[in-house]
DNA sequence: TAAATAGGTTTATAATATAAACCATATTAT
DNA sequence: ATAATATGGTTTATATTATAAACCTATTTA
């Protein structure tokens, strides 16, 4: 009847993430924030999670001298957010 | 960009039974906690929650000489779950 | 009459989301 | 040159939330 929601993906801020990353395939933190309205710490907290499930990659560079934070989506991310669009329906009707 | 999310409905378990309300108008406790696979515990804190908010009605009546749960989705429920798939749409693209 | 079942509610716990506080480096102003 | 501010985040503390375990009352069955 209702398919389980991905926890990880069943997040305002997690979700969002992912939702930009789907489209983008890579952003910089700063970015994200922005599209996002998150806070810094918040965000933080989130990609590290989204990362430590191997849903998305983080990769830390520089930008000039200036720190820089890239995401990008991978397969199982990918997989994922669309596994749980899937599930979702099964609440939403649509 | 990405419209909030309403808290109370983004719950795996409150959205389900705002879910089955909306199409049935009116069930009872035992058939919503069978179709979401709910404990009782839970599904009896959650309905509060969204009985609360306002979202639905909670009549309690008897069957027989057993006491009876019926809940009903309230045209503010309605409201909220169709404000909540809309505001979705902004994260899932469809 | 004792045990089991039905129909829940209350309470305790664990997980989660969130922002505040913090840190390091780089740039700008004095 | 040095102080102040901005950039780009991370860590940690707090407040909420979801969840199930424990519990309660009445009814039915053995």
């Amino acid at each position: 009847m209702f398919k389980p929601l991905d926890p990880l993906l069943h997040s305002e801020l997690r979700l969002a993430v992912m939702s930009l990353l789907v489209s983008a395939e890579e952003a910089e933190f700063p970015y994200i924030k922005e599209q996002t309205g998150a806070t810094a710490g918040n965000l933080s907290v989130q990609i590290d999670k989204l990362s430590a499930a191997g849903y998305i990659e983080i990769e830390k560079t520089f930008k000039g001298k200036r720190p820089c934070t890239l995401c990008r989506i991978t397969p199982a991310g990918l997989n994922a957010f669309e596994e749980y669009v899937e599930s979702l329906k099964s609440y939403l009707k649509i």
